[in-house]
RNA sequence: GGACGCGUAGCUCAGUGGUAGAGCACUGUGUUGACAUCGCAGGGGUCGCAGGUUCAAUCCCUGCCGCGUCCACCA
């Protein structure tokens, strides 16, 4: 017996376990088409959020809506190592724990701390995701740095470096001084600070003078700290204010170094004195302007820790001085000189870190590149060509906005969780004193070697050095002087040193959709599920990660398929908003507003949080998420509950065929209309991807179709008394209709549906089972019509009664007036109905006080005697005679107007025709209603 | 500066070239057993503003206003 009580808590867990124990979420259709989804993979030592929530739960809605309907669905499952985030992670805690820090326990130690971690916490999301009824393929869990995955991430490097798609680089990169790594443009943020506008005098050297006579050129800036690296000013060629001055020279301030005075196009005559000093070690622009004028040199002023370091001119004093605490001294000591023409207060904008939140210095390493453009080409054409379709496909203007402009993308960060560059550096030649004479190469960097394994490596390395020396040689430590950063000092026993980053955490989800499944092995797995058929995102990680699949995934995968369709790693982007707080602010740990899914699981069942995101889900839009809409979907579950408590009660039994048993009775037949219906509206949801619109469907099709008025009008069907064979049919249809309806709603609400389908029967299978049998259904217009009729009249009687205050308990007669034979039938038919539902029956028109209203074609007269309310129902009757009347003329006047008669569709003439008559019929009914009320 | 999205009932949002919809909230009410986590009935909107196209515009086009997002840049 079903439970009076709703408590989903009492049963998801035990159904989840059932799912996994009987393997219902692994493909196991090995002749039908697959279906393949592979998850956005979680931080393996997150927990779930409400983004989470929502992705996953419009996964599981497609998983099992394809599983449903015979497709071999696999939704590949795993989760991330998420470099940078974990590595923070675990060093909090050591610090929390008080225990010795990164640094001081050393590499190794620390990596086995994080794998510890990983351990203890990975289960935590995947345990989430169980709660929120994901119907992942378990049995085939990955994760980022298992084995398998590693050997992917090497032979994509080793591959993309061979190719000349990946190289190693001195540039500026993003450099994050606390974390003490690169990162990646896309990790920067750019925020609104206040802050403030420097402009400081450069005395010219020599005694050179300026046209307007000064002695010195004003450059501004917002990191005065920063001219202590200043090895040039920059004047536009064009701007005659300092064309006499190109090419001599100013005297630094406080390092009283001389640098050159240089055109470049760089300095723009419109903005602030055309004059910008120029620093090349720590500023993008400034860098352009060093490559295009090479002489000027560069000099690095500061350390990994954004620290001011010992540099060409810079004094003794300024050494180990932070940023911040340069900052304030170089303008003390400018002002001191006066040398500071003026300090604007002003807003600016800083890089941040998006992980550290501290801000980004623009800084000077070696690092490794991959040559983003080049991989872009196939991607841009995949989608242009639509092998890929974004949904909402507004989403590929981003895309292709920043595809075609995209940058060299450093993959190196130096971390210790990660992925281990696998590249190896020799020793530097320029270092080694062989007294034998290298070839013309002049390198002088560190060769580098690099191979998927240390012998590999090694056996490259002899061949280098073979090739170069003829004797001995002898290892050598390797120094940058320039660069602190590269300061490696390695006891080289073999001679190499394998680098000490790790790739970025991107770098390896790239290739997520086909690492999953076992490349560079040729599995079948593979054969049968890249490409994959939708992959479901959030849009803030396209660039981060869809556009990085896509580009690893043609390259690595295209040249092994054939088809060019199959070279994408997936056919379809589902790009979903964000889930935001009820007042419309983005969810974050600092303001405090998240909500915590796992919570809204315990008070309101699973099924209510994957309605409530399911039916929010509209393209293009963010999610307003507010905890009343998640009860009044718990509230549906309910009514569902209690829906299929009642047919349990009345001796209705789930069916045992997917066709619809015989029906005579027209209740009966129209149900399975609705459900036929109902099942279109949900496949077209499927096919164009509108949750919104599939929770929209059967959410009507429960609430206001079956439980309002189907049930309500199938009672008196079985009552006592009632025709068995009416009984009969309507208890075989009235289980298979609410079979039906759970099939439906299972992808959007697996716990309940699955509960009730075994509440309602006794079966072998579980509800994964089948789809609607749409196609077999068979329509029924006329059935429709008399239903539509019944409840129509139904509707009219019981706001009619409210209007003039009938008492809801008292049960009226009524006498019909025009009734054509067909509504005649129909009220015999559905005399009972009437009787439970608007508490009339036939009986005697005696004069007086009645209601009138009009239906359709006829008029009912239902007397009240004294008790009628005549000012009301004259009211009522006024109300709907003007309705009546302003609808009627509305349509005349289309209707007379040549334009609309003779350009409209011929059908909407027509139906403004019928439209019309019937307007005009029913006004007059009224009319003469209202006469006869005196 | 470039691109995009959004302005529809008190709130959150669907929607359509021809009578404007839902959920929640609100008001009134409760006919005895599926359900008060409910039923029934009801009020509430010049569909941001101004033009244009059209027989007809909430819908298509243009401009404006307001809100938001992304990218680039500001020495």
């Amino acid at each position: 017996m079903i439970d009076r009580i709703f408590d989903p808590a009492s049963f998801e867990q035990t159904i989840y376990a059932r799912w996994e124990r009987e393997g219902a979420f692994r493909p196991a259709r090995p002749d039908a088409k697959p279906f393949t989804i592979v998850i956005p993979p979680p931080n393996v030592t997150g927990s779930l959020h409400i983004g989470h929530a929502l992705d996953n739960t419009l996964q599981d809605i497609l998983i099992r809506w394809h599983r449903l309907n015979g497709r071999d669905a696999r939704w590949v499952v795993g989760t991330d190592h998420a470099g940078i985030a974990t590595q923070m992670v675990v060093e909090r805690r050591l610090a929390e724990a008080q225990q010795p820090g990164r640094t001081a326990m050393g590499r190794d130690a620390f990596v086995a701390k994080v794998w510890e971690w990983k351990e203890e916490s990975g289960g935590t999301i995947t345990g989430q995701l169980r709660r929120l009824g994901a119907s992942c393929d378990w049995a085939g869990e990955r994760f980022t740095m298992d084995e398998g995955f590693n050997k992917a991430v090497l032979k994509v490097f080793v591959t993309l470096y061979n190719q000349g798609l990946l190289y190693r680089d001195k540039r500026l990169v993003n450099w994050d001084p606390k974390l003490k790594t690169a990162i990646s443009d896309l990790e920067v943020e750019t925020r609104e600070v206040a802050g403030t506008f420097t402009h400081i005098r450069y005395p010219l050297a020599d005694g050179a003078l300026l046209d307007s006579g000064a002695d010195h050129i004003i450059v501004a800036t917002t990191r005065p700290e920063t001219m202590l690296g200043d090895t040039a000013v920059a004047v536009n060629a064009d701007d005659p204010r300092y064309a006499s001055v190109i090419g001599k020279h100013v005297l630094l301030p406080i390092t009283g170094r001389r640098i050159p005075i240089i055109a470049d196009e760089h300095a723009d005559p419109e903005l602030g004195s055309g004059a910008v000093k120029i620093t090349p070690a720590h500023d993008f622009n400034d860098w352009a302007v060093y490559e295009r004028n090479k002489a000027i040199g560069y000099i690095n002023i500061l350390d990994a820790e954004a620290s001011i370091c010992a540099a060409d001119g810079v004094p003794a004093a300024y050494v180990g001085l932070t940023r911040e605490d340069a900052r304030k001294r170089v303008v003390a000591d400018l002002e001191a000189a006066g040398l500071i023409e003026r300090i604007e207060q002003k807003t600016i904008q800083m890089p941040y870190g998006d992980r550290s939140g501290v801000v980004i210095e623009p800084w000077l390493t070696d690092q490794w590149y991959v040559n983003a453009a080049e991989l872009a080409k196939d991607a841009i054409a995949a989608v242009q060509d639509g092998r890929t379709q974004f949904v909402p496909k507004t989403w590929e203007k981003t895309y292709f906005n920043w595809m075609e402009n995209i940058q060299p993308w450093c993959v190196s960060r130096q971390l210790w969780w990660g992925h281990r560059i696998p590249a190896w550096q020799g020793p530097s030649m320029t270092l080694l004193e062989f007294g034998v004479p290298f070839d013309d190469r002049k390198q002088s960097d560190p060769p580098i070697f690099v191979a998927e394994t240390e012998e590999d490596a090694l056996k490259q390395a002899k061949a280098f050095y073979q090739a170069n020396l003829e004797q001995k040689f002898e290892i050598a430590v390797s120094v940058d002087p320039v660069n602190p950063y590269t300061l490696r000092d390695k006891k080289l026993e073999i001679g190499l040193a394998r680098d000490e980053d790790v790739l970025d955490t991107w770098f390896s989800s790239a290739l997520w959709p086909f690492g999953t499944l076992g490349w560079p092995e040729q599995t079948t797995d593979l054969a049968r599920h890249y490409p994959g058929d939708v992959l479901v995102t959030g849009f803030d990680i396209i660039f981060f990660w869809v556009a990085r699949m896509m580009m690893q995934g043609l390259h690595f995968m295209g040249p092994e398929r054939s088809d060019p369709k199959d070279r994408v790693p997936f056919h379809t982007v589902y790009c979903h908003g964000l889930v935001r707080d009820a007042k419309g602010q983005k969810m974050s740990k600092t303001k405090g507003n998240t909500v915590d899914p796992l919570i809204l699981i315990d008070k309101y069942g699973a099924d209510a949080l994957r309605f409530t995101l399911t039916a929010m889900e509209t393209q293009g839009r963010d999610i307003k998420l507010s905890e009343s809409r998640i009860e009044g979907y718990r509230n549906f579950a309910t009514k569902l509950w209690n829906a299929a408590r009642f047919t349990q009660m009345n001796g209705i039994a789930g069916s045992t065929s997917p066709l619809p048993p015989a029906a005579a009775q027209p209740v009966n037949r129209w149900i399975i209309g609705e459900i036929k219906t109902t099942a279109r509206a949900l496949e077209q949801a499927i096919a164009d991807l509108r949750f919104d619109a599939y929770a929209d469907a059967i959410y009507r099709l429960v609430w206001s179709r079956f439980c309002d008025w189907y049930l309500e009008l199938i009672k008196p069907l079985f009552a006592e008394g009632a025709d068995e064979a009416v009984a009969a049919e309507t208890r075989a249809v009235a289980g298979w209709a609410l079979d039906q309806i759970l099939v439906m709603l299972h992808p959007v609400m697996p716990f309940l549906t699955e509960e009730l389908w075994h509440q309602l029967a006794i079966r072998d299978d579980l509800i994964l089972a089948a789809w609607v049998a749409t196609d077999a259904l068979p329509e029924d217009a006329a059935a429709s019509a008399d239903i539509d009729w019944l409840i129509g009249l139904i509707s009219e009687i019981r706001s009619a009664r409210t209007e003039v205050n009938v008492p809801p308990s008292a049960r009226l007669a009524f006498a019909v007036e025009g009734a054509s034979p067909q509504t005649a039938a129909r009220l015999a038919a559905n005399a009972p109905a009437l009787e439970r539902l608007a508490r009339i029956a036939p009986g005697e028109t005696a004069a007086g006080g009645r209601l009138q209203l009009v239906h359709h074609e006829a008029t009912f007269l239902i007397p009240l005697g004294d008790v009628i309310d005549l000012a009301a129902e004259r009211t009522r009757l006024d109300k709907a005679l003007a309705a009546a009347i302003k609808e009627r003329d509305a349509l005349a006047g289309r209707l007379s107007n040549p334009g609309f008669t003779e350009k409209a569709k011929p059908e909407a003439v027509e139906k403004a025709r019928e439209d019309h008559d019937a307007r005009s019929a029913e006004a007059q009914r009224l009319a003469a209603a209202l006469g006869r009320l005196g």
